[in-house]
DNA sequence: GTAAACTCTTAAGGTAGATTAAGAATCGGG
DNA sequence: CCCGATTCTTAATCTACCTTAAGAGTTTAC
């Protein structure tokens, strides 16, 4: 199993003795998603909490007009999970799909309890990654309420560097909440700047 | 002190017997705010978790540009705080302003800490807290991607029943992402429309 | 390996909502 | 009670972004 990085990622929160991460690493579930496929479909309950290791997952929204909104992006080294669902095991709002071939690490929610039960610090943990996320939408928020469309593309680029060339322009799109033909003539308008 | 309404708001969540109730009130601040003025100014450190007991609060966040944009109202039985803020005890992204006379009870840092230590029930309390502030808050997040202006509007008149005859236009309209104009021409035609 | 199905681009025309301006109504301070 | 300052409205003009359409490029499926 790869569990360098999730340990990794552990550790910029909690640190672990050696038996604690044995146990925690002894309550996961590898799996591997071929591109497209479904991690989670809207109105399914979340079982998992999910972290990936390679590849990248989007987490989208279908509005009651079956239009698509994207709502984050997980590459690796990123949690993906539809964090209402999961807390309440309520069915799911979002859809978490493979964009490119990924490997995840999940944990489920039973396993988590006993988590959380048997090594205390992975409240900390749990707490530090809801605030993180709450404070994280919260910034998305606002930066949305403030900025058109080009400051937005330029947000995606410093939060997601790299992923431009990875994710398919149409996801973009959805994620700066513009249509692609947009999104089509902002970049060529900014490639001509350069000029 | 008027303690009945924040009790009833607690009894939502969590079961407290009469001893850890007196604890509880005895923790709290009463404080009154005239129309105007401030509890709590962006770039101050948050100290207080605040709940409305009578009028009506704003939480708004000024962009570099120097325009408002208003995220939420807190009237009576809403509690009000710049969350990240009073978290990690960094400067405020927001500030909160009275738009009526208001009187909030209030609760210090230090003392929710001492409160979460002698009354475990309030970890609970607190961890709803969060979850449900995360929740409404992606709720509306989704929803303003999904949806134009006048269906917000609408949204706003379900969420906040009977607000709009409280709050100045114009902070519904910064709340809903609009211009006050375009708002007003948005409640022209739904008048018109019903004739 | 080729047809069908997506995806990306370009361009023309359309619309939601912004901006500016100015008058009317309301509020707040002395 | 009055005057200045906000706030609300209406209307004209403007712009960011959408819609539709169509061709080129790229995947996917058989």
């Amino acid at each position: 199993m790869q569990s360098q990085l999730i340990l990794q990622n552990l550790a910029e929160s909690i640190r672990l003795d050696a038996v604690e991460t044995d146990f925690f690493l002894s309550l996961l579930h590898e799996q591997k998603l071929r591109r497209r496929e479904y991690l989670l479909q809207a109105g399914e309950v979340c079982r998992y909490q999910s972290f990936v290791v390679s590849g990248c997952l989007k987490v989208s929204y279908l509005d009651p007009a079956g239009s698509e909104h994207v709502v984050k992006f997980a590459p690796e080294n990123w949690w993906a999970f539809d964090l209402e669902s999961f807390a309440l095991q309520s069915g799911a709002f979002y859809s978490i799909q493979a964009i490119e071939d990924t490997e995840v690490l999940k944990i489920s929610r039973a396993n988590m309890d006993l988590l959380l039960d048997r090594v205390p610090q992975f409240e900390k943990f749990n707490r530090l990654m809801y605030q993180t996320a709450y404070i994280a939408l919260q910034r998305r928020v606002t930066q949305n309420l403030a900025s058109k469309a080009d400051e937005r593309y330029q947000q995606f680029q410093v939060k997601y560097p790299g992923l431009q060339n990875r994710v398919a322009q149409k996801d973009i799109a959805s994620y700066l909440g513009v249509t692609p033909e947009f999104l089509s003539s902002m970049r060529r308008r900014e490639m001509l700047m350069h000029f």
